[in-house]
DNA sequence: CCATAATAGTTTCAACTGTAACTAACCGCA
DNA sequence: TGCGGTTAGTTACAGTTGAAACTATTATGG
């Protein structure tokens, strides 16, 4: 029983951390040297490798909402970075793609971000890199799937059981 | 070399997909059966470890801002889940602890937090979760340092060398 | 075909968030 | 004692965010 956590052991807590601590570095570098949002930039990133998508297609690929999506992809166009141009066939789609400017972006923002990551990781051997992969990996994929289950319980309009599953009488939690 | 990353394989992305995703799923529980946010939430576990602390010791032991711990305090001390008294020696500190109450509802909700962080690390093994606190740890501490180094690279307000460290000219990055 | 439903994108609004400015209390040293 | 500097907590404000409503267009099925 690994009972009675407290705050600073508890898994999506240090997670949290983490990942927020990271993310502000990074986006330390492109918002205030290029005046981006983390989404504009995601948009940007994602845009680069797949040259013309939709909005929904970004907020597939993003895994941001998409009033998110259509802030930044604005907020893109009335800066130059990024063409829209009609869908043919379906006059609600607009394919989205990177102009010249973007691109260009793209290729003084991205090495920043690359050279982060090796940084980041250079704290760890190849081996812990490997299993790092490999576990985050896993426990998105797991998560994925819990997110749909505790989403559902939620949102059980009755009684029920309000407390099944009696659990450990335990101490602490955070996040 | 590891270039040419897909904002896929970019492990700030990741990690941050995998942070929010599991944020999520335990905010979802405590936000919509009590209604606290995740702020006034970590407070109640810290409170429940440490019984009685200033505000100002929340804000180290949480890693938030000082203004959101106000927030949270403010609220909870409103649906009197938490008490102040104002110390002794020093007027402008006030110690704060759980009620009743918020002993109470702090019991109701960590188990289901704990709970949760059971189910989503069943999809990893003994050596595997061992091997992720290890990583989490050194990834956070070094995590740290970075953060300071990035942020006064991007404080320098002079050219100096715009681009040393000449690195990988390479495609992507997320984040 | 027309009516209904679904989808893409946009707008609105209210809540949340962080930065900076502010107030009150304490500290230290002359 | 009293004045600059610091600290604890608070307030104000402006920017950001997400849920829900809305518009325009396309799909469906009777």
């Amino acid at each position: 029983m690994s009972s009675s956590l407290q705050l600073e052991q508890f898994l999506p807590y240090r997670l949290s951390l983490l990942s927020n601590m990271v993310s502000r570095s990074i986006a330390q570098h492109y918002q205030e040297k290029h005046g981006l949002s983390t989404t504009q930039w995601r948009v940007i990133a994602v845009l680069r490798q797949f040259s013309s998508l939709t909005a929904t297609q970004l907020v597939e690929r993003t895994a941001m909402d998409k009033v998110a999506i259509h802030r930044a992809v604005r907020g893109l166009i009335e800066r130059g970075l990024l063409l829209r141009r009609e869908a043919s066939n379906d006059r609600r789609r607009q394919w989205l793609s990177l102009s010249e400017e973007g691109i260009a972006l793209h290729s003084q923002v991205a090495p920043k971000a690359i050279e982060y990551e090796q940084q980041l990781l250079s704290c760890l051997g190849d081996t812990e890199r490997a299993q790092l992969e490999q576990i985050i990996s896993q426990l998105t994929e797991h998560a994925s799937q819990l997110e749909q289950q505790w989403l559902q319980e939620t949102a059980e309009p009755d009684q029920g059981s309000p407390s099944d599953l009696p659990q450990s009488s335990v101490n602490i939690a955070g996040e």
